[in-house]
Order: C-alpha cells, then structure tokens, then sequence
RNA sequence: GGACGCGUAGCUCAGCGGGAGAGCACCUCGUUGACAUCGAGGGGGUCGCUGGUUCGAUCCCAGCCGCGUCCACCA
C-alpha cells in the first residue's frame, strides 16, 4: 500500500544500492542476456578528486544519466565510464593550505616524496566525496570500471603518449617565453590565463639620448620592466625618428646604452610611436628582440621579486614594490613625462588570481598545429558532431590559430615527465629509468648519472587521453575494442579547448579515431539573476541541499527539463517546487489506481481493448513513446521532459483518470475490467518514460505495478509500441468530448453558476454521430462537467446559456442564475471574435495571391475557418437574439 | 578588433514562414472517495527597433539598439 503523501526521501534511500547490487550499472548484464547487444559507451568528464557536487555538476551528469538510463533500458551495452581528474594545481595547493592550516611543515620543508605522499594520504581519505555524491544524484555509472587519472593503467598511457610523441617530434623542448605563475612558480598555459579588467597607470618615461642631443619618450603600464629594457622601437617610415635609428639612449636608473631599432612592431599612432623593448617580459618584444638579436634580460626571480641582473637597490624586491620605486626614481631624475589613469585588461592566472608574467624558461611543448589538422578534418567531415552545431565553429577557429601547448608544470602532485637529463644536459625520453639509463649507457659508452625531469605534466594532457586510456589503452582489451569510439559525451562549453580539442587531438592521434562521435554542450548553471553561481559571491545552490529539500528526482527533473538549447539556465528553487508537486501527482495517481485496483492483468493485450477511452489512451501512449524516444536519441532533453510531463499530467491524470471513473464505477463490468488492465499498463508506460529523469520514484512504483518478468525498473525494455493502435476514431471522439466538457465548465465559470450546483444541457441540432457519441458518454458528460442530465431538441429553451460545439449548439438551463445583461456581454464579446475571424480569413481569400500561390491545404485550411467561423457566428447570433426574446 | 548567443505574458523560457504557447506568479471559484505539493475557470503579449524578401514574417535577410559569453590585443 503506497503511503498517503509523497516522500521522497522516503523513498530515496535503498534504491541506489539495489540498483548497483543488481549490476545494472555494468554492460555485462546486457551482454549476458544478448551478447550481440549494440554497445553505447560515454566517458563522464572527470570531476577534479578535491571537487564537491556542485550545480553544474549535477546538470551534467543527470543529463548523461538520462542518457544512459534510457540507452541501457533500450537493450544497448550501457557503459557509462565514471572517474576522477587529479587536478594538479587545484589538489596541491589544497593540500598544501590544509598542512599550513594544521601548523605542519610547507611543502618545501616536506620534500617531494613526503609531500607527493601527503597528497595520495589525503586522497584516500577525502577524495571521494564528489564520487559518493554522484551517487546521491542516482548517477548509473559503473563504478567496477572506475578509474583516476594518476592510477597506474592512465600513468601508463600518459608515458607512452609522451614518449611516442618526443620520438615523433611532436613533442619537444623549447627555451620561451611562458605565462608564468608567480603564486605557484609554475608555467602554465594560454588557457589557463584570464584576462582582467583592472585600474591601472600609463607611464611615459623620456629616455635620454646617449649623446646628450635630447631624448625619447616611452610609454608602459609596467615600469619595472624598463630594468630589462634592451632597446627602444621605432616604425621604420616614422619621419619623427628616422634621424635617431641606429643611435643609442641611455637607460635610466641602470645607465645601460640601449639601441634605437627600427621595427613594425612600433605604431606610431600610439603614444610618442617610440616603444620600450623587454624582449624577456613582454610576448611582443621576445619576438622584436628575436629579429634583431638583442640581449634578453630575466630580471626576475620565480616568485617575480627582482633578481640580481638589476641595480641593487632593486634586488629583492617583489615587483609591485619596485614598480613604485622605479617611478619614484624617474620623477627624482626629471624624467616622467606623465602619468594617465586606464582600465585595462591584466593576465591573471585563473586559479592562483595573480598577475602572472611573461617569463623565459625553458618547458615541454606540444606541437598542436599538426595534431590540430586531422582533428580539425574529423568535425568538417562529420565524425564527430557538436551539438549545438554552432560551437563547430569556435573549435574549428581555436583549432587552425592552434599555438604550441606548454605542458610543463613546475608542480609536484601530477604525472612527473619521463625525460632525464645527462650530465651534459642531454635528454633521454623513455617510458621508465632503466630505458632511460639503457639509451644514456649506449649513448655515452658508460654510466654516467641521469637525473629526471622535476616537471610534471599539464593536468589536460592526461584527460586528453581519458576516453581511451580509461578503456584499456594501450592494451588492446575488449573494453576498448567493444567500446571506442565512445558515443557521446556531454559537457560544458567552457572547457571545449581544454579539454574537448585536446582529446580529439590525441584520441584521432593514438587510436586513428575520433573519441567521440557526438559532444552536446549542456548550458551553464546561473542563479535566478543570471549570475554565475559562485562561493565568494554567496549564490551557489548547492544541489545535495536541493535533493534533501525537494528530493533527488525533482531537482533532476527540473535540470532536465531546464536544459534547452540556450546557453545557460536560470534556476531557483520555485521552479524545483513545481517539479517536485509533479512527483507527487504521479504519485497520486498510482494511489488512484491502487485504490481502484487497476493492476497490471496477466495477458493483457493492448492490442485487443474495445472501450473508446481505452483505445484512445493507447493512442496517446503511441505517440508520448515516439516522442520521447526521438527526444532522448536526439539529446533533446528539454523536450523530453516536457513531453513525459504533459503525458502523465495533462494526458493520464487530467483526461483519463477523469474520464475513467465513471466507467470503474459503471454497470459495464467488462468495460470496467478493461479500463483497470489499461489504466495499469498506461501507468507502467508512464513510470518507463520517466525512469530515466526520475529514476528513485519510478523504481518505487515499479515495484508495485511493474511487470515481474522483467524484473527492476533500471533493466526494464523501453516500451515499443505499434502506429496501429493510434485510433483516429477514439482520438476523434475523446477530443469531442473534451471540448464539450471544456465550454461547459468554462460557461459554468464565466456566468459563476456555484461549482456544486447542476444544470441540465441541451442539444440543439446534433447530428447522428454526436447522438450516438452522446448515448455512449451522457453519464460520463454528466459528471464531468457537473449536469442533471442531457436532452436532445431542435431549439435551445429560452434563457438558456449558448455556446458551439461542433455542429451542434449547447445549451445550459440555467436560466434561474442568469444574469442576462452579463449573457448579452459575454455573446456579444464571443460573436465579435467570431466576426473578426471571419473577417480576416475572407479577406485572405479574396486575395487572388494567396488563393494562387499558397498552397492548397493553407487555402483549404482558411475556407474551413472561414466556414466554422460563420457557423458558429451564425448560432451565438441566434442565441443573442432568443436573448433578446427573453427580456 | 573577431566570433558566438540572446532580446516573445510580471518572471523563466518553448515555438522559428500560414492568426502566439508552457511552467511559475496573479485573480475568481472549489474540502465530489488519487492528489489543496490539488482541481475548475480567468486576466495578461503592436513576439527589441527599422527596413527588405514573400500571397503571408515572431519565425528568413540587412541594418540599428540593448544584454551576455568566448577569443585576440592593448608599449
């Protein structure tokens, strides 16, 4: 026996475990009882190991649920591949503050192997949380194959990716200038630097020339650059400076002559069209002091404090604090030429917050540009297909301006680089030690001694393996041979580039195809302002709260069903609620049937039921399956949701639910019977089309009113059913008998006839279809639409309120409660709709255009209108007229 | 500077060539045996602006205005 009301949490507990006990989570199952089974693999994007289920977290994963639920209940091979991302600088640095905040020893203090150890210490302990609480979400996947990204089998894959591509020369050693993080003493990527917009100070500097014959001003936003400065750029046709190419300016404050240069890279529409070079801290001056071979001068240390290249004065200090000096010191010297107030954009890193710098080290680099091409050749050719389609084209416009990806990083929790270097600084690359010792032995004659790389790799390159290291690669294991290329992978557009590209990159690379054959972009989760959710700005909903307010299905439900194509999704828990009551009406409605005992009959044949009604719920079932199916097969979630909600809701409960009480009650006992065998196998429809959203509540009512063969709701077939059973003539009749239920109410309403009170109805000019319609359904109309009982007549009775159905005019008695100016109103307000209608379609057809060059079932459709329209006018007119008679 | 997206009912959004829909909110009525987390009914929109294409434009095209995001650049 269901309980009376609804909850959830109820419900929830258990379900999880007797899923996962079940081994549904697992393609074997399907496999066992089809071993021919169509496989359908997805690879969950990784949530970092430090991570905590947060909203969009929860929208991107429920949407890869529904998937795979529906997927698995359509007999496919599911797998569903689930795992976590070691996420270097994120984990390290959280480590790092939780041993400051417990008073330990910093990181440096520790050494890398106590630190390294420190860090997996902490991952066994705490690292699993994100993965307990996709759980909590009813996330399906299969955790027998759960993997991370620092586990061995992915060390291995990420080893022999990167050795495979240093003999391929894909991967090599570069000495350039590199975003550098100042907060982690680490390179990072272009990716990885956010541009921000910040107050800052343009300071023009006059650089006296060397010969005393004058001086030039420059212009920087950076001034403690201008220790570093080894030349000053001037347009080559710039009339103003022509003269002083070739001469020199003293530097100030350092007294280095610095070389005028004549380079393009000077526009001498900005400032005074001289530009100060720091080839070693500026990307535009690496290149200008590339070409003319100027010295590069790294005035900073890796915590960007200034190093010892400088004045003294200037050592050690952190390079704001100099900043502030260097200015002091040119407004001493006389020098400053002035000072302006911008906004302007400054690099910061995204995870560290600080300005970073451009700085010259030597790093690993990937040669993108050529693992970009048959990744770029994979989308145009349709191999792979991003959904929406439009985001092809930033992919395919980040691909071909691809630049080389620096994968160093000076960190120590991650995948530390298999190159080790030679007493002479010669590298030898090979998957373990002893390959390396083997090639250095060979090469040099004798053991010299090796030490490895202290780098690790960029986090991005070991997800850029995910979809097929976590298959096996690169053994070759049925798992990878049954399940790559997976099928589709959802994920957010905010990591397209760093992740999306770099495994089709590398995937196409390794395996010769394509990772995935279909990525939707799911949208971006914001609060109801449309603000990004963030902890700092105190907005972040945080969905396990939402699952204990409102349950797991409903918060499900509602990412689902919120999930359209546009970019992001505003939610708020008012929206939750209503989700949530839409639980509860499912819920109810199984109690209807419990209580009306319509249970699941044995041999029931859909195929067989006699009774309108029955014939016309089938119908509706037919064509909510068909809808659904194409939705789910199409990632159309949003679509989905709706069409399993208006099914349930608007369709069982409102329509049949309704329509079959009186039946249930009724003499008929053979029309009785039928109608609970078909109120039970449409609830089981129901219950099937939403698992996949909301699996906790359907699983629930499975267990009462699913069939036992086939077992849990989870494996349970996805429900095919044939176009024959949409019944033209039952769907014909229902709607009938809807839209006379409809203007009888809403006539009840309009005119306020008390909602217990009766009124009997009238039918004025009904022809033989209707008679009969109404002979088999009078008691039912009487219910429904609340009436002491029906009559057929050729004239309305007087005082009678009017209105069209059909052929026929309704008439309702309620001349005793009619207010008859408020009548004259209402018809008159109805006949000049009418009227208008009319109006305008006769118009459109008198247009020898339209008539001529639309097509015929427009024209058709208009002469309908124009048709009904009339007659309809014509009735209420009439009506108005007995009115009249009335008074 | 380049790219993409969005402006439709009070709010959030769907529709994307043939007289605009949903959910929530709002108003009225209702404790009939699934459900008041409910039921019945209702009000509310020159579909951002201006042109163009078309027999016909919320829908296609162009321009403009407003909002958002990404990329690049900013001595």
């Amino acid at each position: 026996m269901l309980d009376k009301t609804f909850d959830s949490a109820a419900i929830e507990t258990g379900v999880y475990d007797r899923w996962e006990a079940s081994g549904a989570f697992s393609p074997e199952r399907a496999l066992a009882k089809d071993p021919h089974a169509a496989p359908f693999s997805m690879v969950i994007p990784p949530p970092n190991v430090t991570g905590s289920l947060h909203i969009g977290h929860a929208l991107n994963n429920t949407l890869q649920d529904v998937l795979i639920r529906f997927e698995r209940m359509r007999g496919k091979a599911a797998l569903w591949v689930v795992g976590t991302d070691h996420a270097g600088i994120a984990t390290q640095m959280m480590v790092e503050q939780q041993l400051a905040a417990a008073g330990n020893m910093g990181r440096r203090d520790l050494g890398r192997d106590a630190f390294v150890a420190k860090v997996w210490e902490w991952k066994a302990a705490s690292g699993g949380t994100i993965v307990r609480q996709l759980r909590r979400l009813g996330a399906s996947c299969d955790w027998s194959r759960e993997r991370f990204t620092l586990d061995e089998g992915l060390s291995e894959a990420v080893r022999k990716v990167f050795v495979a591509l240093h003999k391929q020369k894909l991967i090599y050693r570069d000495k350039r200038l590199v975003n550098w993080d100042p907060r982690f003493q680490t390179a990072i990527s272009d990716l990885e630097v956010d541009q921000r917009e910040v107050e800052g100070h343009f300071w023009h500097f006059a650089y006296p020339l060397e010969d005393g014959s004058g001086e030039i001003i420059v212009a920087t936003t950076r001034p403690e650059t201008m220790l570093g400065d080894t030349a000053v750029a001037v347009h080559p046709s710039d009339e103003r400076y022509k003269h002083l190419i070739g001469k020199c300016v003293r530097l100030p404050i350092v007294g280095r002559p610095i070389p005028i240069i004549a380079d393009e890279q000077a526009d001498p529409e900005k400032g005074s069209g001289a530009v100060k070079i720091t080839p070693a801290h500026d990307f535009n001056d690496f290149r200008v002091g590339q070409r003319h071979r100027l010295p590069m001068i790294n005035i900073l240390d890796p915590f960007a404090r200034l190093n010892d290249e400088v004045p003294p004065a200037y050592r050690g200090l952190d390079r704001f604090v100099a900043r502030k000096k260097v200015v002091e010191a040119i407004e001493a010297l006389g020098l400053l030429r002035g000072i302006e107030t911008i906004r302007h954009s400054v690099p910061h890193g995204e995870r560290s917050g600080v300005v970073v710098e451009p700085y010259l080290t030597d790093q690993w680099y990937v040669d993108a540009k050529v693992l970009a091409q048959p990744a770029i050749r994979a989308v145009e050719e349709g191999k792979t297909i991003l959904e929406p389609r439009n985001w092809e084209k930033t992919y395919f416009e980040w691909m071909r301006n691809i630049e080389p990806w620096c994968i160093s990083r000076q960190l120590w929790w991650g995948h530390r680089i298999p190159a080790w270097f030679g007493p002479d600084g010669r590298i030898f690359v090979e998957e373990t030690e002893g390959e390396a010792r083997a090639a250095a032995l060979e090469h040099y004659g004798r053991d010299e001694p090796l030490r490895q790389d202290e780098d690790v790799l960029d986090t991005w390159f070991s997800s850029g393996l995910w979809p097929f290291s976590t298959l096996g690669w690169p053994h070759e294991t049925d798992d990878l041979k049954r399940f790559y290329p997976t099928d589709t992978l959802v994920t957010g557009f905010d990591i397209i580039f760093y992740w999306v590209a770099r495994m089709m990159m590398l995937g196409l690379h390794f395996t010769g195809q394509v990772p995935f054959r279909r990525v939707v972009f799911n949208a971006l989760v914001r609060d109801a302002e449309g603000v990004k959710m963030s902890k700092t700005k105190g907005n972040v909903l945080d969905p396990l709260e939402l699952i204990d307010d409102y349950g797991c299905d409903a918060v499900r439900f509602t990412l689902t069903a919120m999930s359209g194509q546009a970019r992001d999704i505003r939610l708020s828990r008012q929206r939750i609620e209503g989700y949530r009551n839409f639980g509860t009406k499912l819920w109810n409605a199984a109690r209807f049937c419990e209580v009306n005992d319509c249970r699941r009959a044995p041999g029931f044949d859909p195929a067989g039921v006699q009774h309108t009604l029955n014939r016309w719920i089938r119908g509706e079932a037919v064509k909510a399956v068909a809808e659904m199916t194409e939705a789910l097969a199409a990632c159309a979630f949003s679509d989905a949701a709706g069409t399993v909600y208006r099914f349930i809701w608007n369709v069982f409960c409102d329509w049949y639910v309704e329509l079959a009480k009186p039946i249930l009650n009724g003499d008929d006992a053979a029309a009785a019977t039928e109608t609970r065998a078909t109120a039970a196998w449409t609830l089981q429809i129901c219950l099937k089309l939403l698992h996949p959203i909301s699996p906790y509540i359907t699983e629930t009512l499975w267990a009462e009113f699913g069939e036992p063969a086939e077992g849990m709701l989870i494996t349970a077939p996805w429900p095919r059913l044939r176009d024959a059973w949409i019944d033209a003539a039952a769907e014909a009749e229902v709607d009938w008998l809807i839209a006379l239920i409809d203007a009888v109410r809403s006539i009840r309403a309009e005119t306020n006839v008390p909602q217990p009170a009766k009124a009997p109805l009238v039918l004025v000019g009904a022809e033989a279809a209707t008679r009969e319609r109404l002979a088999r359904h009078g008691a039912l109309i009487e219910r429904m639409a609340r009436l002491s009982g029906i009559e057929l007549a050729d004239a309305a009775p007087a005082g009678a309120v009017q209105f069209v159905i059909g052929e026929a005019t309704g008439a309702l008695v309620i001349a005793d409660i009619i207010d008859v100016a408020a009548e004259r109103t209402r018809l008159a307000k109805e006949i000049a709709v009418l009227g208008a209608d009319a109006d305008r379609t006769a118009k459109k057809l008198a247009n020898a255009d339209f008539v001529a060059r639309a097509p015929e079932e427009v024209v058709d459709e208009n002469r309908d209108r124009l048709a009904e329209a009339q007659s309809a006018k014509a009735k209420l007119e009439n009506a108005l007229e007995r009115l009249a008679v009335l008074v």
